[in-house]
DNA sequence: CATTTATTGAGATAAAGTATCATAACTTCC
DNA sequence: GGAAGTTATGATACTTTATCTCAATAAATG
């Protein structure tokens, strides 16, 4: 009924290159990390990770990669933003409210709806961010043992969307 | 063609005592300025705003209001969350990409297809928030002299909605 | 390979938020 | 209305997150 899934991811380095930027081996191995980990990560977490790459490159980088597009920033959970891979397509997120996993979708029918909901309202639209809050598969087979493990992000999240 | 309009706000005193909270003199001037500042502020500019109330208790008593949904947050700009009085109506924002002013919209329409779109992922949908950016109608009119006054956010959303 | 320019890293600094705990302010009960 | 019990406050120290500065380094270019 809608398309969910996702595909082609673009070449960093081409991206890098294209815009006059350098390729040094603190940024080819900050997308070697950002590439590994899939499931969406924190700036201090890079830190940790290579140690041999100064605390001001990391945060350099991530907000050149950033504004190019590599990667994109979600700061919806508590704590500090978390950035993952951007993929070429244009698409949205879940979070897991439990485990915190976020995901990606995509559906067509998203985006035309956004674009009618422009014409009702004044001024003009340049873009939209959507996030679906769930509780993944995973910890809904698990859901009674985990009860109780992360009220802040629950209660941020109901704070937020009170009735929905 | 689609509702955008909203109303009617709680009674915050009596969701605080409702809940056994008590209605103190600092609570008291944090909902006055909460009020008074319509567009989303910073717990910062709080804390300037009321330099009576001890900084502790600014960011307490906005993360009890936070819990009891009288205010909701928006992280997406660069810096600090903002914060605004929420409405009883579940909604979503607009964030004019220039001024940075928020605004609040509402469409049946909306609620109705992430529901949809919950039936294709697996998990469970337990909440979702939309952000609309925008170019609003004041910053569309002032358009030529503002131009480049705010590129941080507007990076920042088109790293993040790359191709919308 | 010498020059030019972008990039880096160490450390200082700033910004944003939390923890601690003695004091103050409400409530309740008599 | 005052004592007892509880909740809330504010000053301060501290943690976390991020930026600034600037001399040293590495990449690109001819």
């Amino acid at each position: 009924m809608m398309n969910v899934t996702l595909s082609s991811r673009p070449d960093i380095n081409a991206i890098l290159e294209d815009r006059g930027y350098r390729s040094t081996a603190p940024r080819r191995a900050i997308i070697r990390v950002v590439e590994e980990m899939r499931e969406g990560f924190t700036a201090e977490e890079i830190v940790r990770e290579l140690p041999r790459v100064g605390r001001a490159t990391v945060f350099r980088t991530l907000k050149l990669f950033l504004e190019t597009g590599i990667i994109c920033r979600l700061n919806l959970l508590d704590g500090a933003p978390r950035y993952m891979l951007s993929r070429v397509e244009h698409h949205h997120h879940t979070v897991c409210i439990r485990c915190g996993k976020v995901g990606e979708f995509r559906a067509a029918t998203v985006e035309r709806l956004m674009r009618l909901i422009g014409d009702d309202l004044s001024g003009q639209i340049v873009g939209h961010r959507i996030e679906l809050y769930v509780i993944c598969e995973q910890c809904c087979t698990t859901d009674d043992a985990n009860n109780g493990h992360q009220p802040d992000i629950l209660t941020t999240i109901y704070a937020a969307h009170a009735h929905s």
